[in-house]
DNA sequence: GGTGTTTGGTAATCGAGGTTTTCACAATTT
DNA sequence: AAATTGTGAAAACCTCGATTACCAAACACC
């Protein structure tokens, strides 16, 4: 046990060879797609025996987590790291600090956002349940900045909770979009539209429209419109 | 050919096999997941034979892209429908009533928003190319609707394409986190906050912070966050 | 330098699920 | 009533990919 290989230790050699078949497994997931791709696909692209890839993981879903978990483990060490930077700056600033490291670490590569919002996705109960909790982190850390916001006056003081999962998934959406377009979308844009929609998302008044009688501003046509001849496209 | 069997006639009969193999694929799909659904499960659960399912369906991404295209089908008449009875309202309304059938319709069963947004995610390059063409749809919706709010003075004259998007994807995302949400998000919650959500993206002024040299108001701290010590987690 | 031991690659196996085919039956039509 | 044809159930098939087992080669130690 232990005995040095081609002048490299072993550990060295498995760590080698675990991120050769994590880069494999990136590149085969966000081209051929996570159905697709066969395990001896990714060896081959590896230089790797199947052998030495069971000895690593557990099965292609196992590659698909630990990627998922880097990624974005990856965006929250920018974040973290750039949002204690600007710690003494106005909330404002710090959410757009947040946005922008965001932004740019997983656009750096369209395989991140690819492999994270479309190939992750449905994928089994677990990768779901691990998608749940970055949700669940990354809105935290939206709610928190709102809070902030919100204790220096410049933003109403109310509950944020629904309003940062609603923000990650227009993250989500637009990085979905991005990634998939043709011709390719400009960065800034996308950053600079995601910037906006959230300033202004956590910076609105509390109540735009109000109509007494009907909270919310929506008219009620909800219930005729139910009844009405477009329900011929029942479902069940 | 063209004969009746047991009183009616064997084009009911084959519309009613192929409307319970899909109510059977809406079930099994969104509780065992798309991936590990069979497609012996599927037939069973109908009581129709794999010979008639490959009668009607070339596979099981066969139906599932049918169901996918029915929910955002359904939806899209229920939205069409209401829009048209109010066609004579302000924008605001407008966009409000847009929403609120949106939501309305699509959360009427949980399992319509896990199967559009999450079995149906990554599936194939066929599938993700007809949830591209959905959103597109949607998004173009919600930018006639901005359009029109913006020709009546009530929101800023701009391109509405990138916020639409984002809309969408917010729309999306909170409807996974509802559905797969325990215990179960109040729906006039989401629906609230996705109301509240698209009139401030729309309304919101072209430009909030107006930082000379700095445009939209982001600090210079990306390049520097790149270098920095954070940057052990190196993907590739 | 020989030998034992660890490592890696290749090939065979194993199983699951999709797909096709066959066979029996039921209903209808003449 | 007999022939014919659409219909359904089930079994056989067959492909494909995951997993394991075996063999070859490389290295350390003696």
């Amino acid at each position: 046990m232990a005995r040095t290989y081609g002048g490299v230790a072993p550990e060295q050699r498995r760590a080698d060879r675990r991120e050769r078949l994590l880069t494999a497994g990136l590149e085969l997931f966000t081209t051929a797609g996570f159905r697709q791709t066969k395990i001896t696909e990714m060896c081959a692209r590896a230089g790797v025996s199947t052998r030495n890839f069971y000895e690593e993981f557990t099965g292609k879903e196992d590659v698909l987590r630990i990627l998922h978990d880097r990624i974005n483990s990856l965006a929250l060490e920018h974040v973290t790291a750039a949002l204690g930077k600007v710690a003494e700056a106005d909330a404002m600033t710090r959410i757009a600090t947040l946005l922008d490291v965001f932004i740019d670490t997983v656009t750096v590569d369209p395989r991140l956002p690819r492999l994270n919002y479309v190939e992750a996705v449905g994928v089994s109960a677990e990768l779901e349940q691990q998608h749940q909790v970055w949700v669940d982190r990354w809105a935290a850390f939206i709610e928190t900045e709102a809070r902030r916001a919100a204790a220096h006056g410049a933003a109403p003081d109310r509950d944020y909770r629904l309003t940062a999962i609603a923000l990650v998934g227009a993250a989500t959406g637009l990085l979905r979009e991005w990634q998939a377009h043709e011709p390719p979308l400009p960065v800034e844009d996308v950053g600079a539209e995601l910037r906006a929609l959230m300033l202004a998302a956590i910076m609105r008044p509390e109540k735009i429209l109000d109509i007494p009688g009907n909270p919310g501003g929506a008219p009620d046509v909800k219930e005729s419109s139910r009844e009405g001849e477009p329900g011929g496209g029942r479902l069940t």
